[in-house]
This record gives structure tokens, C-alpha cells and sequence, in this order.
RNA sequence: GGGCGGUUAGCUCAGCGGUAGAGCGACGGUUUUACACGCCGUUGGUCGGGGGUUCGAUCCCCUCACCGCCCACCA
């Protein structure tokens, strides 16, 4: 016997067990011999997430596909993994260090950092995977990868060795967007643009050969600056060519304030007349478009920061070269040396307002570029880095979605990745941390034969790049590349390295000692491999050649650019195929009221804890049934409750089903019923399996879940259990046994159909039914077959419509009569055809039930003040002398009539117009016409109904 | 500056050429042995404003308003 409720955190861990122990998520658990495949590739979560409701989304609906594919007997695969998330997962472990007052990172080296984060890691690495369990995620656990795994490291080191070679990966000495607080580069895309109010400083700069006179404009020039503190790096004036405010100054130079830097005044279309004076500050060592106009003329970079973004000059010599030696700079120079860039600004404003050089300062809006983790303003700073050469590599990729090859659902999302694909710049991939794959790029000296005269500059060595999978690799292309007679080694350590470069420098040449880039790569880079290097790539395994390209991915658009468009490019680069035929792409889960879900704001809803609260099945189908195509899902809590509530009502229906007699019967052949309610109840359930394949093949989650939904509560609860129950009751043994097999069937069949949202309570049900029945079930019902949709008898759907609207309107009269609940009346059927006589034969006892009816009489007149119900050619009336208020009845039938004369005027407007009639389509017409048929038909009785009352009255 | 999306019942959302639906809520009734996480009934919407296309528009087009997101180098 079934307990009272489905207790969903009991019974959850004991299902996941179930499914463990029967493999039933194992690549290809179930499939049918010879069977297509079927994969997806999880977005791996970072090692340091738990659970949020992005996930739980994400999961859900991967989840929902592979379940359905699988019961279809595909050969299915759900890969998952964990990302190792470079900066994230440095900053977390970092955190707690800090928080335990244990020794930083730098104190301890880099080996003894890593050896924590591993340690970390295989703490609490763990924690997603186990809450993604706990949502029922069927993915292949066996074949859990991590981002950091050696067999994932091997694919990242070959796969930028050989791009290396293809000549698509370099390094490059450039502009980045530096973060002065992880001192490190990032990408374009770990960039966000902060609406920041700010100021326009403008700035007076002396033309040199006149005599500077803040009253005489013809001595200066004036330029317009948000960064202030850049100006000691200036090294030219920019105006439009076309500006005739300043032609004339062209060519000639300004003296920069504060240091006395002679820089020229150069005509430049970068230079927008509109903006600020029309003359422009050109600092190329910290400005990108800067740095470009720096290189159309030849200009000097003059970086005057450091790495924490502190002013950095006094011993900076591209700084000092240049520069007169006087007062004045060693005045800036003890001023801002060390500064950081904030008070460095302060400071240079007061310094140019001192001395009459400060024209003005704007309230300004405009946007910063911030970095995305550390939430510090980004400095553009010039530094070696490694690119990838992102337009090579993305144009097959803009192609294969052109040409369809990969398909994005909803399908504007298209326009997105062209957009951005089209547009797309060198990819930055270096970081300067230390978790995370160290490049596989390794430093020596350049070629003795090439020292020349001056074999080191400023203390560098000049560098030869060796780039190689492994240290044999590497000491075997730099023994090649090195005269035979000097020994090469691998530095062990930074102090090793330092040791030999000395005796090196010092003329000790008989050794070459290598050093790797400390360096290690952007967390994306290893994530674009996902697809093929979860499989085994680059070696040629199994699963390799059978689940790649992958089916679809799953995801949200947050990441198309940090990740599906790089996917796209390594899978058509080292596969030579799309990673995956189509994409779909899911919203954002916000909060009640629409707010993106975030730590600071505090509305963060944990899935886990709905999980605890409603159960995993409660949460899956709120998701899964919120899941419109494009839009956002704004969660209510009280939503899942009502999930929760249908689940249930599932319950109890099969707690009624077995209380009742209802088992499964192995040779039951629905569509031989005999029995209307049965045949209509199969019908109405193969009709709702064709909506739902048809909603699941266009990823229509919501339609999907709404149908099953529908299907379950309106209809076989609400109508079919309730028709069935006078003859489960009944003496009919026939009968009996026909309805309990179809009641079970149909119990059976809503279990696999719900299963793919409601893994847990329909996997319980699935074994405790069978149990109490004493069945044996062959298998786990997440490896039993999808049913098929069939056959459908339209003739039990027109008498069941018939029955239910009978029964509605019964009811609705009775309320609207104030009959009493408890008392059962009479009802007469007056004037009934064949059809309504055989109809009310056949469902006597059910309307007699349904509609409390204590007897049905076939009469041949209505009653006289008895309510009278049209439906379709049945007229029902409940003779209801001394209850019923005639006249009200009265108003309830003439409002009826004329709605249903408003109904058919309606329609006669329509059709009286030529213009429909000629240019509508057939089928339009036809339902237009036989609706007005119906109103009339209806209208007919309803008048005679109510004339009854009138001349009675 | 460019692009995308939204505006439908009190709330959260479906629908997207033939005058509107769900869940939650509200109101009234109901403890009838599957289920009060239930059952029965009722209420509730000029589908953001304006224009156009069409026989017909919540649905297509234009426009305005407000809200949100993405991208972009503007001093």
C-alpha cells in the first residue's frame, strides 16, 4: 500500500541508488542494437560553484532531452565534467588562505600553491556534482573529466603546439586589458563597461616658440582628457586633418607641463572635432585607440606605469631619455613617482591648476572598462602576451551556422554570434596566474651566432621561443637549434634559472638553461576543447569516433562568445567537424520581480533548497514548464509548490488505481476497448504523446511539460476517474476488468511520458506499483520504452465532450440555483434522440455521480419551472418546483439566448461580407458556418426552454 | 552609437493572423473513503499608446512611450 504523499527527500536517494546500481546512465545503458547516437557535453560548472539556479535550468533540460532519448533506445551519452575556472578558483583558494591567516601565495611558491589548490580541490571540488545528482541528472558519471585532468592537459599542450606551428597562435607585444588588482591580462570579453560619472579635465598645453599666456589662446592648445595621470606618458597632440582651427599648428610641437617632453602636433581623423576642444592628448602606451594613432606616426610609448597601476618613472628610462634635466621634473618625478593612479590623477590636476596649464573641469558621464572578476578599472597596458588568431579560425565557423550545419534555437541568437564572430579580435590567451595550464612555451637565448656586438640590452637577453608538447620535446628542438658543443637543460626552478643567466651574461656559455613561461592559459582555452577532448581526443578512442559531433548543446547566452563560438572554431580546427548540430540556447533564471540573481542583492534563490522544501521533480518541472523560448524566467517560489501539489495528485492517482484493483496487464491491447471512457481516455492520451514529440523535437520545454501536465490532472484525473469509478464499483465484472487494465495502462504510460521531468516519483511509482501488483517490471523505468502514439477515436471524443460539458453545466445550474451540495436531484432529459437516449444509457451512472443526480426520467416535455440545460441536441432539466427562482432562471436563459444571438450575429456579419467570403480560406468559412449552425441549433432550444418557463408564468 | 528582447487577468507567465489561456491569488461552496498539496463553482483582460497592411490583428508592418539585455575605442 502507498503511503499517503510521495515524501520526496526520502524517497530521492534511494531512486539515484536504484539508478547506479542498474547503470542506467552508462553511454549507451539500454540502447537498441545498431542504434544512433545521442550526446550531449555538459557546460562544465566551475570546480568552485555549488549549485544556482542557472544550473539547475541548464541541467534540467539537458536532463529532460536525454531521458527521452534514451527511452527511445538511442545510444546515449551525457558527458560531464567540472571546469578548473583559473581565476575564479585561484581567488577562492587565495580567499581562505587569507581568511586563516595563513601565508600568500608569493610566500609560499608557486609548487606549494598549486599543491593547495589540489588539496582544496579534492575537498570540495566534489560539491557541484554531487547537488547536480541530487537534481537527478542522468549524465554518465563514470565519465567524469576535469578540465585539469593529464588526458584534458595533453589536448590542451597539442592543441597549442600545433596552432603554434599553423602559425594561428603568437605572442605578440601589444595593448592588453590589464587588471592592476589580479595582475594579470584578460580577454576582451572579462571586460564590463561601468557607467561612471566622471570629469573632463581640460588642459592647457604651451606651443613651443610662444610664450605660454593662459589669456592668449594663440600660445596653446587645448586638450581634454579623462585620465589625467596618462599625461606624463603623452607623447603627441592630435587634430583632424580637416580642422581649420588648427591647421596651422601642425607640425609644430607642444612642450609637455610637468615634464617639458617636446612632442609633436600631429593631424590624425582619430581626432573628433566635436569632442572636447578637438584636440586630443595621444598616449599610446595607455590608450588603444592611442596606441593606434601612435603607430600611423611613428610616435614614441612611453609606459609610466607599473604592473599595480602606480606611477612609475624615476628610473624608467623610456620615461627619462628624452627629457631635459630640470627642476620641474624632479618636482613630478618626487610628486607622482609611486603614486597609484588615483592620487597620481589628484596630483597632476593640482599640479597643472598651479600652474595656469588647468582650462577647465566637466562633470562627464561615460563608461570604464572594469575587469569582470576583481571589479577594479582595467588598464590598457603594453606587455608580452600569447593571441590566438581568432578571425582565422572563426570564419569556417561563421559558415558552418550560415550553411545550417549547426543550427541555434531560438534561432535569432544567429545574428548574435555573427555579430560578434564577424568582429572578432585576436584572442589574448595568457594569464599571469598560476592555476591552470602552464603554456607549454619555453625561453632560451638567442643563437649565439647571432649575439653580434651587443648580445644583451638593458640586462635582457634577447629570446628564442621554443614551443613543444613536453620537456623531451622541447630539449630536443633546442639541442637541434643549438650549437653541438653547449649543453641544454630545463631550469627546475626560478633560482636555478637566475644562477645560470649570470654566469651566462658573464661570458660562462658552455650551458644553456631553458626557462617556461610561468604563464598559464585563459580557462576558455581548455573549455573550447570540451567536446572532443572530454572523449579522449587526440588519441583515436572509441567514443570518440562514435559520440562526436555531439547532438546539441545546452546552454544559456551568457556564454556564446566565451565559449560555443570557441568550441565552434577548435572542433572545426582539430575535428574538421561542428561539435554539435544544434544549440540551444536558454534564459536567464531571474528572481520574482525580474532582478538578475546575485550575492549583493540577496535574492538569490538556491535550488537546493526548493529541492528540499518541494522535491528535485517539483523544481524540474517548474523549470522545464517556465522554460519559454526567449525569455526570461522570473521564478516563483510558489510555483514550484504548485508543481509540487501535481505531483501529488499524480500519487494519489495511483494510490486510487491500486486501491482499486488497477494492474497492469501485460497483453492489454487498448485500442480493442470496449468501453467509450476507455477508448476515449487511449485516444486522448496517444493525442497527447503526439503534442508532446512534436514540442520536444523543437525544444519547447513549456509545451512539452503543459501537455503531459494537462494531460495527467484535467484529463485522467479530473474526468477519466471519475467516469470509471461506477464501474470499478459496479457488477459489470467485463467491464471492470477492461477499465482496470486501461486505468493501469494509462497509469503506465503517464509514468514514462512524466519521467523525463519527474525522474524521481515516477521511477518510485514505476517499482512500487509493480511491486504491490506483483509484477515484475524488466528494468528500470529510465531504460523502458517511449511509447507510441496510436490510435484515436473521434467518436469517444465527441461523447465524452459531450458527457463533460453535461456534467459542467449541471453543476454550474445547481450552484447558481443555490442547490445544496449534499441533496441529490432528479433529471429529466426531455425530447431525446437516439444519440442522447444511448449516450445516457452508457454514462447513466457516471452523470448520476458526477452531477449528483439521484434518477435520470426520458420525458417527453420539460417539466414545468424546472432549469433547462442545451447541450448540443440534449436538453436537460431539473425539475426544481418551489427551489428554483423562475424568474431567475428565466434571466439565466435570456442572457443565454442572447449571447447566442450576439454569437451569431457576429457570424452573419462575417459571412455577409464578400470580401471574407472571397478572400478567406475555405476552411475558415466552413468553421464559420458550421458554428453558426451549432448557435442556432442551440439558440432554438434555448428559446423553447425559455418559452416554456414564459408561458407558465 | 549599433543590435536584440519585453510591455497580455491582482501577481508570475503561455499564446502570436480567425475577438484570449495556465499557475498562484481573490470570492462562494465543499471534509462525497485517491488526493484540503484536494474537489465544485464564480470573478477577473479596450492583449502599453497611436497609425498602417488585411475580409479579419493580441499576433504582421511603421511609430511613440516605458523597461531590460548585449556589443562598441570616443577624449
Amino acid at each position: 500500500m502507498l503511503e499517503k504523499t510521495f515524501d520526496a527527500a526520502a524517497v530521492e536517494p534511494r531512486i539515484a541508488e536504484i539508478w547506479e546500481r542498474a547503470g542506467a546512465f552508462k553511454a549507451g545503458a539500454g540502447a537498441e542494437v545498431g542504434a544512433e547516437t545521442f550526446t550531449i557535453v555538459i557546460p562544465p560548472p566551475n570546480v568552485t560553484g555549488s549549485l544556482h539556479m542557472g544550473h539547475a535550468l541548464n541541467n534540467t533540460l539537458q536532463d529532460i532531452l536525454v531521458r527521452v532519448e534514451r527511452m527511445r533506445g538511442k545510444d546515449v551519452l551525457w558527458q560531464p565534467g567540472t571546469d578548473h575556472a583559473g581565476i575564479a578558483t585561484q581567488m577562492v583558494v587565495e580567499r581562505q588562505m587569507m581568511e586563516r591567516q595563513e601565508p600568500g601565495r608569493r610566500e609560499i611558491g608557486r609548487e606549494a600553491f598549486l599543491e593547495t589548490i589540489w588539496a582544496w580541490k579534492a575537498e570540495s571540488g566534489g560539491t557541484i556534482v554531487n547537488q547536480l545528482k541530487r537534481l537527478g541528472a542522468s549524465c554518465d558519471w563514470s565519465r567524469e573529466r576535469f578540465t585539469m585532468d593529464e588526458g584534458l592537459s595533453r589536448a590542451v599542450r597539442k592543441v597549442f603546439v600545433d596552432l603554434h606551428k599553423k602559425g594561428l597562435i603568437y605572442r605578440d607585444k601589444r595593448l592588453v586589458n590589464w587588471d592592476p588588482k589580479l595582475l594579470t591580462a584578460i580577454s576582451d570579453l572579462e571586460v564590463v563597461q561601468v557607467e561612471t560619472k566622471g570629469h573632463l579635465w581640460h588642459f592647457r598645453y604651451p606651443i613651443e616658440g610662444e610664450t605660454f599666456d593662459p589669456e592668449y589662446p594663440a600660445t596653446f592648445i587645448t586638450v581634454a582628457t579623462t585620465r589625467p595621470e596618462t599625461m606624463l606618458g603623452d607623447t603627441a597632440v592630435a587634430v583632424h586633418p580637416d580642422d581649420e582651427r588648427y591647421t596651422h599648428l601642425v607640425g609644430r610641437h607642444v612642450i609637455l607641463p610637468l615634464v617639458g617632453r617636446r612632442i609633436p602636433i600631429v593631424a590624425d581623423a582619430y581626432s573628433d572635432p566635436e569632442k572636447g576642444s578637438g584636440a586630443v592628448k595621444i598616449t599610446p602606451a595607455h590608450d588603444f585607440n592611442d596606441f593606434e594613432v601612435g603607430r600611423r606616426h611613428g610616435l614614441p610609448m612611453i609606459n609610466v606605469m607599473n604592473a599595480e597601476g602606480a606611477i612609475d618613472i624615476a628610473e624608467n628610462s623610456a620615461f627619462l631619455d628624452t627629457l631635459p634635466a630640470n627642476d620641474e621634473l624632479v618636482e613630478t618625478m618626487t610628486l607622482m613617482h609611486g603614486q597609484d593612479r588615483f592620487m597620481a590623477r589628484k596630483r597632476v590636476v593640482a599640479q597643472m591648476d598651479a600652474r595656469g596649464f588647468l582650462a577647465k573641469i566637466e562633470p562627464h558621464a561615460h563608461t570604464v572598462p572594469h575587469g569582470d572578476r576583481s571589479g577594479v578599472p582595467i588598464e590598457p597596458y603594453l606587455t608580452d602576451q600569447w593571441y590566438v588568431d581568432a578571425a582565422t579560425l572563426a570564419s569556417p565557423a561563421i559558415a558552418s551556422v550560415r550553411e545550417g550545419r549547426t543550427t541555434f534555437v531560438p534561432k535569432n541568437w544567429e545574428n548574435t554570434y555573427y555579430q560578434w564572430m564577424e568582429n572578432i579580435q585576436p584572442w589574448c590567451v595568457s594569464r599571469q596566474l598560476w592555476w591552470g595550464h602552464q603554456i607549454p612555451a619555453w625561453y632560451g637565448p638567442e643563437h649565439p651566432d647571432r649575439y653580434g656586438a651587443a648580445p644583451i640590452l638593458n640586462g635582457q637577453l634577447p629570446r628564442e621561443i621554443f614551443v613543444a608538447e613536453s620537456e623531451e620535446d622541447v630539449l630536443k628542438k633546442a639541442k637541434e637549434f643549438y650549437p653541438n658543443d653547449i649543453e641544454v637543460e630545463i631550469a627546475k626552478d626560478e633560482k636555478e634559472f637566475q644562477d645560470w643567466r649570470k654566469k651566462y651574461v658573464h661570458g660562462g656559455r658552455e650551458k644553456i638553461v631553458l626557462q617556461r613561461d610561468p604563464d598559464v592559459l585563459d580557462t576558455w582555452f581548455s573549455s573550447a576543447l570540451w567536446p572532443f577532448s572530454t572523449l579522449g581526443w587526440p588519441d583515436e578512442t572509441p567514443e570518440l569516433r562514435r559520440y562526436y559531433p555531439t547532438s546539441v548543446l545546452v546552454t544559456g547566452f551568457d556564454i556564446i562568445f566565451f565559449w560555443v563560438a570557441r568550441m565552434m572554431m577548435m572542433g572545426l580546427e582539430f575535428m574538421g567537424t561542428e561539435p554539435f548540430k544544434d544549440v540551444y540556447i536558454h534564459a536567464l533564471v531571474r528572481d520574482e520581480k525580474g532582478a538578475k540573481m546575485s550575492k549583493s542583492k540577496g535574492n538569490v534563490i538556491d535550488p537546493l533548497e526548493l529541492v528540499d522544501e518541494f522535491g528535485a521533480d517539483a523544481l524540474r518541472f517548474t523549470l522545464a514548464a517556465m522554460a519559454a523560448q526567449g525569455r526570461d524566467i522570473k521564478l516563483a517560489p510558489a510555483r514550484v509548490a504548485g508543481y509540487r501539489n501535481f505531483a501529488t495528485k499524480l500519487w494519489n492517482a495511483a494510490r486510487f488505481a491500486e486501491m482499486n484493483g488497477c494492474v497492469s496487464v501485460g497483453d492489454f491491447e487498448p485500442q480493442t476497448s470496449k468501453e467509450t471512457i476507455n477508448r476515449w481516455i487511449v485516444s486522448s492520451l496517444n493525442d497527447t504523446i503526439a503534442q508532446l514529440n512534436f514540442a520536444l523535437a523543437g525544444y519547447r520545454f513549456n509545451d512539452a511539460a503543459n501537455v503531459v501536465y494537462r494531460f495527467v490532472w484535467n484529463q485522467y484525473c479530473d474526468w477519466y476517474l471519475e467516469f470509471a469509478k461506477p464501474i470499478l464499483q459496479g457488477t459489470d465484472s467485463e467491464a471492470r476488468a477492461e477499465t482496470r487494465a486501461t486505468a493501469a495502462y494509462i497509469l503506465d504510460e503517464i509514468l514514462k511520458i512524466l519521467h523525463p521531468f519527474m525522474p524521481f516519483i515516477t521511477e518510485e511509482l514505476w517499482r512500487s506499483t509493480a511491486a504491490e501488483a506483483g509484477i515484475v517490471r524488466p528494468n528500470v523505468l529510465a531504460l523502458t520504452r517511449w511509447p507510441t502514439d496510436g490510435f484515436v477515436d473521434q467518436e469517444a471524443f465527441e461523447e465524452i465532450n459531450w458527457l463533460v460539458d453535461l456534467v459542467t453545466e449541471i453543476r454550474s445550474v445547481r450552484v447558481e440555483m443555490n442547490v445544496p451540495v449534499a441533496s441529490q436531484i432528479p433529471l429529466a432529459i426531455a425530447a431525446a434522440g437516439a444519440l442522447t437516449r444511448a449516450r445516457v444509457e452508457t454514462h447513466r451512472a457516471a452523470i448520476e455521480r458526477l452531477a449528483r443526480i439521484s434518477a435520470i426520467d426520458l420525458v417527453d416535455n420539460a417539466p414545468p419551472a424546472s432549469a433547462q440545460i442545451v447541450v448540443g441536441e440534449t436538453v436537460a432539466c431539473l425539475p426544481l418546483e418551489g427551489v428554483i427562482d423562475v424568474s431567475a432562471e428565466r434571466a439565466r436563459l435570456g442572457k443565454e439566448l442572447k449571447k447566442l444571438d450576439d454569437e451569431v450575429g457576429r457570424i452573419d456579419a462575417k459571412l455577409g461580407n464578400a470580401q471574407f467570403v472571397a478572400k478567406a480560406p475555405e476552411e475558415v468559412i466552413e468553421e464559420n458556418r458550421d458554428k453558426r449552425e451549432e448557435y442556432l441549433t442551440r439558440r432554438v432550444k434555448v428559446a423553447e426552454a425559455l418559452e416554456r418557463l414564459t408561458v407558465r408564468a
